[in-house]
DNA sequence: GACAAAATGTTATAATGTAACGATTATTCC
DNA sequence: GGAATAATCGTTACATTATAACATTTTGTC
């Protein structure tokens, strides 16, 4: 595995965002749509959290910034980032996640622990693979996938343990 | 394959209702939990559409047959067929759906169609323990499944087709 | 610059879900 | 049986999440 689930709790976070950033300009350049500020500010505020964001959280912290903002602003923002496939929306907290691949389009598997609340994203074509084929067999045709475990995280295992 | 994903559309419609509330009543026995009337008409309620049905669609259901219920009393009661596992919630429609076969606990795996919005239930756990075991490798302590497909079923391609 | 398309602003409202507390009903234990 | 306890339900109010609709502004294209 050479890729971490989660990072460690301490890490060089300006720069997760800064690089978050700057892939999601290259990305909307090859799409040809437009990362405008308040897309690109929507996406770094979620980045900011290692952990899903809540449509309205969003909204509070823009408005903290100065942006005067309504629900339909942030919304929108969302909505185009997921489209651009840079960010996802995890369905069993309501709340939206920095897709740390956003290079190529694929169905994400996440880790959601219950505790610190953070996410981690999975990448297992295989298992996608299998649940599209399981469905072909019952006819269906799959368009889709949300793939959601929640639990304990490493790090808050090895915390409740230790006292 | 023994089992059908999604039944025909014509069935006995009576029967699975019957079937479904006289299979509840056997578990919550065993549980030691009680199916009031009132968890009773929503396990009902739910079980005459085999779609997955929103909570305020059964609130209005309920005031139609006279009961006068406010959001809490639905809530509640689907609470409990969830702890009894007797319903499923679909996180991607807020919404909730009968348990096909609620004599053991099991995560399932749900196939939403997007199209005629009814939904069938597989149950494979070669697949749940794949993802626990991936999720295990990244040191995550997996608790709860959240596993939706949404595309288009047998019957909806071939209705699309026949046009 | 004129036009069309895309993005944003703005107001209002819909849809989904819970907290809190009191009243009622069932269960247990003597 | 009757008191104590626990579970269920009623009721009000409110919190959270999401979208419709329409006006305005900005951007891209010719």
């Amino acid at each position: 595995m050479g890729k971490q689930a989660f990072l460690p709790r301490q890490h060089n976070h300006r720069r997760c965002v800064e690089q978050a950033v700057a892939q999601a300009r290259a990305i909307c350049q090859s799409h040809g749509s437009r990362l405008t500020p308040q897309r690109q500010q929507v996406l770094e505020l979620i980045w900011q959290e290692h952990r899903p964001v809540g449509a309205y959280e969003l909204l509070e912290r823009m408005r903290e910034l100065g942006h005067k903002a309504a629900p339909p602003t942030v919304y929108r923002a969302l909505e185009f980032l997921q489209a651009n496939g840079l960010i996802h929306r995890i369905e069993s907290l309501n709340a939206f996640t920095g897709c740390p691949h956003p290079d190529h389009p694929h169905q994400g598997q996440f880790l959601v622990c219950t505790q610190c609340r953070r996410v981690a994203e999975l990448e297992m074509e295989d298992i996608s693979h299998l649940l599209d084929k399981a469905a072909a067999r019952a006819g269906f045709h799959s368009e889709q996938q949300t793939i959601e475990l929640s639990g304990i995280c490493a790090e808050c295992q090895q915390v409740s343990n230790e006292r």
